[in-house]
DNA sequence: GACTGGCACTCGCACGGACAGAGTGCCAGT
DNA sequence: ACTGGCACTCTGTCCGTGCGAGTGCCAGTC
């Protein structure tokens, strides 16, 4: 039907004309603005029928129209489609992220990176350690009953643990323990490494199996540990900006979010490397969160996503674009991860 | 002279007041709530002195008076003594800081609990790695020409560099190099690292000279860049509390000096462990902190302090509480770290 | 039946005056 | 040297008014 096509169009352009003028939009200027080729009056018709249909609402009787979470929801789905970025911008991402020196610098780089693109609160998971393989166990000495055991992934994460022993080790054990761990684990993917501890149990020689033990029951507490994986936040200034509108009373149950870092990750474990999801607003069913929008995706190849990344910004963002810088910073952190 | 004293009474009385209740604060009230034995109208002839002196300013004709950066530098240095911690409060650094598996912990639980504490801005440098000693060198070879280098150090970071190298590399070369850095790098400082490059670069086996040479250079690379020390910021939420006499306008350039770093680490490399440093508005010399307040203090041993640790927030903020919260955390941080 | 122009209506907001309250500075008195 | 009293100044607030934006509705037109 023309009529509800002309609908969306009006509703296309009220998120567009929001997003960009920060004020509620009027049928008069929606008019002005766009080639809609109706009359205000025809537009207000429309508008009163997307009100009722929970598209839009208006803050106070007086002023123009703002989409709803549901608006934003139809426009992200139906109204858009993902904005190309620029050559410049491609560019811009390549400088800013070559030249990075090991697995923190790249994320700290993304962060800024896609904090400067978007002009949003950035997040970065690092590489999930589950979905990471050994490349390397350390054992390293630091008291006569005390090692440290040094992880390395095949993502560039290191994790370091400290481990006491039963009784004091020697030189030679140690030396024995990192061949045996080696010989073991390189290669496994962590998410595995739990049924290897069991065979390595038995297959140890036999004075090796005290310390097999401990040292096993250490590096599982590693992995089992969720709370293990970490985030990197930035551009929490660009909260700042903007609109009264945008997060009612204050940013501050936002900046906490952010920081328990746990509502984010929650988020984040839904991602996958082919889609950019989208949660807007109370979508997020998290309070602090009800007010903004997150957009994310995963990293990594197409078939194995390392870890998510996106940005947090009020429900008043342009989706197109930040969509489109999320996805294209995504894929080349995932190179950059796939060849290291 | 006893006018001297008064004067100096009244002005700890105002920081005190204005402090606790936000508002800047009038004769008449300094006279009700505390025993100054004197009347409102002679507290208003010592409130012009101050305010003549520079110590104390009125927002606007009709308001109370409120202290100048000058105002709490007095304050600081002559008119307050540390507040030692309460016993729950000492037990809570404790408990919440015990159970850090490794270094990340530490600090993250550290700058959760200074926040939670002062109820401000907390930042903690990583131990600087320049006042750290090498604890093992770890080589990992991750492809023909490609080396992956890890250096544990005696505070507990592990930096990681990958390495081109020119030609292909044997497994054999590898273990060999591996041992050849560590018997020339473990134990020594790396501010003197250096020196102890050129002397390996003669002593080597002459079939690992250009791998050696290779391999040192991106190692004093990774030890030059001040760039690399780290900073971890937690509590910013806690900027969102709190009077609009605090920031002038907006939180933004604070949120965004945080995000720097530079600027904190440029404060931070002046700390020591034995005296807490406070900075005070425009003493920081940055106009991003301008409004703000900086509370500092080194920890590890006193001999050699590994990083700072501290809070950022308003100058309007409770200078004693917060000295003793930042330096007992610093005291329990540096045992810490001391013992891994 | 769909669209449009016109019109009355509702609000929010900015402006301005009046007012109360807080706080000061000054002065004369003890 | 201190104090009580007093006049003064300034801000924040409340209220009434007018304006403008934007709407909803209705009668009229294609």
């Amino acid at each position: 039907m023309a009529h509800d096509e002309r609908r969306l169009e009006v509703l296309r352009a009220i998120v567009q004309d929001y997003v960009s003028t920060n004020d509620p939009v009027g049928s008069k200027a929606l008019a002005d603005r766009h080639d809609l080729g109706v009359s205000p009056a025809t537009i207000r018709n429309d508008m009163a029928v997307l009100e009722e249909q929970g598209y839009i609402t208006q803050p106070h009787t007086s002023a123009g129209r703002v989409p709803t979470d549901k608006g934003y929801r139809l426009f992200v789905d139906r109204l858009s489609s993902v904005k190309p970025l620029s050559v410049a911008e491609k560019r811009a991402i390549e400088r800013f992220l070559d030249g990075a020196v090991d697995l923190h610098d790249v994320l700290g780089r993304t962060v800024r990176l896609l904090a400067q693109l978007t002009r949003q609160v950035a997040v970065v998971q690092y590489p999930s350690l589950s979905r990471s393989a050994v490349r390397h166990l350390e054992v390293v000495q630091v008291a006569a009953a005390r090692l440290l055991l040094v992880l390395i992934t095949d993502t560039g994460r290191v994790e370091q643990r400290v481990v006491e022993t039963q009784t004091d080790v020697d030189a030679d054990s140690v030396r024995e323990l990192r061949s045996v761990l080696n010989a073991a684990f390189v290669g496994v993917q962590l998410a595995e490494a739990g049924d290897k501890v069991s065979d390595l149990l038995e297959t140890a020689p036999e004075h090796l199996r005290g310390l097999v033990g401990t040292v096993s029951s250490t590096l599982l507490e590693t992995l089992v540990e969720p709370s293990e994986d970490r985030l990197v936040v930035g551009g929490t200034a660009n909260l700042t900006r903007g609109n009264a509108l945008d997060f009612p009373g204050t940013v501050r149950p936002v900046l906490e979010a952010l920081e328990e870092q746990v509502v984010v990750l929650r988020l984040m474990s839904q991602v996958d490397a082919s889609t950019v999801m989208v949660r807007i607003g109370e979508e997020n069913a998290h309070e602090a969160l009800a007010s903004a929008s997150f957009v994310s995706v995963g990293y990594g190849s197409t078939d194995r996503a390392l870890g998510g990344l996106g940005i947090v910004g009020p429900t008043r963002m342009d989706y197109p674009t930040n969509m489109a810088a999320v996805r294209a910073v995504a894929r080349y952190v995932g190179h950059l991860l796939a060849e290291s």
